[in-house]
DNA sequence: ATTTTCACG
DNA sequence: ACGTACGTGAAAATG
């Protein structure tokens, strides 16, 4: 017998997203959460009853034949929030590809479709189950249509035929409408009798049983009751139409388009990825999907049940020194590498072991074995360039790997890179993270496995193995997953011709590390030790006690409560000591100039001085940063143990550190080239703003052009300070401006700040269109991009909340400047380890600071490198301004400015 | 583990 | 009215 499933979808739709209040968006910015609840309940519902067809009715419209009767029908509701109303097409769309009938018509609710066509079902000898939050639907219950009732938002059904309805109110489904012609409904605006809810209308329907009858009795009811419905009759009447559900809706759709035959799985999948319902996906295995694309999801899981293996299955193979042969005889086969190891920082991290995958086995060796003798072989396979090899962070492995002797090469997928590009805001790239989102089998967390910082143990062989097996299996999985995706975001060439090649080169420059003149650091250290220690005594001499000086709290306790200084700004924890309001601070106390300088050397001595000696490598004498590829949400690349993109360099004091970092051969120098005002000129291109243009092609002071066409003044009239508030203008652009933000770095009104602003874009029109544009781009798509495709989500710049959704105005403004301009110097980059290359160069690339790049240079290149640095750091990239670097050579990074 | 401060582009 | 300039990492104190 034909069984059907008929859905409210707005009803069921509501509950969900009011149950689900945790926000649940996609990347790209869409709520999510009603669909979710929506489409859990809805694969619940069909694998427990199994129905032959299925149909979910929406209302449509806002105006329905309900309106003519009564005017003010469902009047006062909240409009329905944009969180949920944006999500009615997703849902109609993942009905639509789960191979699902979906139906509304104009002037009707969804209930009358459902209605029409549980009566018609019925007529046909259908078993009929209803699926709404609404009890109005009770009235449809009948000896072959059944009611379900959600509970607790979606998570519970409750079924009711005419037995349960008769058990629950004491009534026939027919008498529903009474009830609700007695009582009303607030959310519909059904008025009902005043004063009557369901208890009293439950009583009068056990006593009379229609609203008719009632009426037409009062004369046996007493009080002000009698009187209340004797005044609100015509209420009832009206009432009881409106919660009457119209069953002969004109209905067009055919019986069998509401066939159900299974959810068509390959369909369903592409719609659920794209609505990022990991938890969904999870449950399904992909690669049966693929395998199998007319398959139903029933089917497949019927299947997978059968036989697919369990993870538990992965064969691996751990070898010893006697048994590496057995790896060398399918090495050819290998396409995964996962390289094992233990610590955050790789050149120090310790090798763990590593995992070789081909596709029917997985071979696990410990690092002695790996470094014997017998696998000689299998080491040249790894140092082999033209062999690629697929893997999750191979940058590091490649790190791990060197400093146990043992070279890398070919890294041609790495599977954390692409997941950078694809979101480089999403923080859980760990591989399980990945797994989890691609919803490919669970792989277990690092974290689980190892244990967690002081706790972290290698477990047994069988155990670790299996664990790395999995890891390799989830990186197969996982590579042409995410090839389609960057593709089809067009993002293969940035991938593959400059993130990939890139982080070879990254990894060289990390091996090469950089020399420190020690003698001369410590000297330094020396110093300031001097003077901070003439400083502190000073500071508890004016102060007139001792404290803890890196105290921010006992700092303010002393200036504030003690001394009594005026308080200037608070943060939630206490008083804000932080140096512009101690700047602020000055003229009040001399003790708060000292503690300015103290804070400086301090930073000097903690963090420079004693945080360099620290990561001194043990094996080469010199520091060894890495830089990390993906980390920031523009582009950049981002530096650690020990950070060697945050130097001083703008007070003399700090600068002075510079001086130690110096070739690590006689007779070297060190060469440092930066690109001049490169996001003003990318913005210039960007923009395409005429007089922006103008500038850079003229080559112009970039901060004295604006102020002239900013104040309108000559160039022989910009002053310093014009200067600097233009220079101040130009940062506040480049970061997408606010007046707020101008005010407090400029020191002045927001008022004025704001005018300031209007007077650049009055000038720079361009810019202030590029502005107004890359804002409406972001609404519209949920991303920016920069010249070279990489993106940036910004779910944020769809939110009502102000802050939230100014924060991503301005980062819309900024990525796409920023983020190019961290394309150009990659570019450069790559351009320049293959010039290297070519020339036959010994000169090495050492460091990136963002616009800047490091080298180290033997005497007889110094000539050669002086032209060619600049030269391929211009033509990286071709904009409609000249690109331009500055070079600058000398005994140690100091003296390269 | 989080907060505050401060170094850089 | 809201309360920020964009992007990072490290050290120290403190919860």
């Amino acid at each position: 017998m034909d069984k059907f499933m008929l859905i409210d979808g707005n009803s069921i739709i509501y509950r969900a997203f009011f149950a689900m209040q945790q926000p649940m968006t996609t990347s790209a910015g869409l709520h999510t959460n009603a669909v979710y609840g929506f489409t859990n309940m809805l694969l619940r519902v069909l694998e427990e009853h199994k129905p032959t067809h299925v149909m979910v009715a929406f209302d449509a419209g806002k105006i329905t034949f309900r309106h003519s009767s009564y005017e003010e029908y469902k009047g006062g509701r909240q409009k329905t929030p944009p969180e949920l109303s944006e999500q009615f097409p997703l849902l109609k769309d993942l009905l639509t590809a789960f191979g699902i009938s979906h139906y509304q018509l104009e002037g009707y609710e969804a209930d009358d479709i459902i209605g029409t066509l549980s009566l018609q079902a019925e007529q046909k000898g259908c078993e009929v189950l209803v699926l709404s939050g609404d009890k109005d639907m009770l009235q449809l219950a009948s000896e072959h249509v059944r009611i379900a009732l959600t509970r607790k938002g979606v998570s519970e059904i409750e079924q009711y035929g005419p037995a349960e309805v008769e058990e629950r109110y004491g009534l026939t489904p027919a008498q529903i409408i009474d009830l609700k012609g007695l009582m009303g409904d607030a959310s519909d605006n059904i008025p009902g009798i005043p004063g009557v809810g369901e208890k009293t209308a439950l009583k009068l329907l056990h006593q009379f049983g229609t609203v008719e009858s009632v009426l037409e009795n009062t004369d046996q009811l007493k009080g002000k009751m009698k009187e209340k419905i004797e005044t609100h009759a015509d209420d009832a009447r009206l009432s009881k139409e409106l919660a009457t559900i119209f069953r002969e809706v004109p209905f067009d759709a055919s019986w069998d388009s509401m066939k159900y035959e299974g959810i068509q799985a390959a369909t369903a999948v592409t719609a659920l990825q794209k609505l990022e319902f990991k938890s969904i996906l999870q449950r399904l295995n992909l690669s049966d999907v693929a395998a199998h694309p007319d398959a139903t999801l029933d089917e497949l899981n019927a299947d997978a049940e059968s036989h697919v293996a369990p993870m538990e299955d992965l064969k691996v193979t751990m070898l010893d020194e006697q048994h590496v042969s057995e790896l060398e005889a399918v090495l050819n086969t290998v396409d995964v590498v996962h390289v094992e190891s233990h610590g955050d920082n790789p050149h120090h991290a310790e090798l763990v072991g590593v995992l070789f995958g081909t596709p029917e086995e997985y071979y696990f060796l410990t690092p002695d074995v790996l470094k014997s003798d017998a696998a000689t072989a299998i080491r040249s396979w790894l140092a082999d360039d033209s062999i690629p090899k697929q893997g999750h962070d191979l940058h590091r492995a490649d790190l791990v790997l060197f400093w146990d002797d043992i070279a890398f090469a070919g890294a041609a997928f790495d599977i954390q890179i692409a997941a950078y590009l694809l979101d480089p805001t999403e923080s859980g790239q760990s591989l399980s993270a990945l797994a989890s989102k691609y919803g490919l089998p669970v792989l277990s967390e690092d974290d689980s496995v190892f244990g967690k910082g002081a706790k972290y143990k290698v477990p047994e062989q069988d155990v670790l193995s299996q664990h790395l097996a999995r890891k390799a299996a989830t990186i197969r999985q996982l590579v042409p997953l995410q090839r389609d995706q960057l593709e089809q975001n067009e993002m293969t060439p940035l991938f593959s011709d400059l993130e990939m090649p890139l982080s070879r080169i990254l990894a060289d420059m990390e091996k090469q590390g950089v020399a420190v003149n020690t003698d001369e650091l410590r000297a330094l250290g020396k110093e300031f030790e001097q003077q901070i220690s003439k400083l502190v005594a000073h500071i508890y001499e004016l102060a007139g006690t001792e404290f803890n000086l890196n105290s921010p709290k006992q700092l303010g306790e002393i200036l504030f409560d003690r001394l009594g200084l005026p308080v200037k700004k608070k943060t939630k924890t206490g008083y804000s000591t932080s140096a512009d309001v101690l700047e602020e601070l000055a003229p009040y106390h001399d003790v708060v100039q000292y503690i300015l300088t103290y804070r400086q050397l301090a930073k000097l001595q903690s963090t420079y001085v004693e945080g360099l000696l620290k990561e001194i490598h043990p094996k080469s004498g010199k520091v060894h940063t890495y830089f990390r590829q993906t980390i920031t949400a523009t582009g950049r690349l981002s530096s650690q143990f020990p950070n060697l993109q945050n130097i001083p360099i703008r007070l003399e004091e700090g600068r002075k550190l510079r001086k130690v970092f110096v070739p690590s051969q006689q007779g070297w120098s060190m060469l440092s080239a930066d690109y001049s005002q490169i996001e003003l000129r990318v913005l210039a291109h960007i923009s395409d703003d005429a007089g922006l243009k103008d500038a850079f092609v003229h080559d112009m002071d970039i901060h004295t052009k604006t102020a002239m066409d900013v104040f309108g003044v000559a160039q022989e009239q910009v002053d310093s300070n014009m200067r600097r508030s233009a220079k101040a203008v130009n940062f506040g652009i480049v970061y997408g401006i606010s007046d707020y933000g101008l005010s407090q770095n400029l020191g002045i009104t927001r008022k004025e700040a704001g005018d300031f602003i209007n007077q650049y874009f009055d000038v720079f029109q361009g810019v202030r269109r590029y502005m107004d544009d890359i804002v409406d781009e972001a609404k519209q798509h949920g991303y920016v991009k920069t010249m070279l495709e990489r993106r940036r989500y910004l779910p944020e710049i769809r939110s009502s909340n102000f802050n939230l959704r100014s924060f991503a105005e301005r980062t819309a403004m900024n990525t796409p400047i920023q983020g190019t301009a961290a394309d150009i110097i990659k570019l450069a980059m790559v351009h320049m380890d293959r010039a290297l290359n070519e020339h036959g160069l010994k000169s090495r690339m050492l460091l990136q600071v963002h616009d800047e790049l490091v080298f180290e240079v033997p005497a007889d290149e110094l000539e050669q490198m002086k032209t060619l640095v600049p030269q391929v750091m211009q033509d990286a990239l071709e904009l409609s301004v000249p690109l331009k670097a500055d070079v600058s050579y000398g005994a140690n990074w100091y003296e390269a400015k």
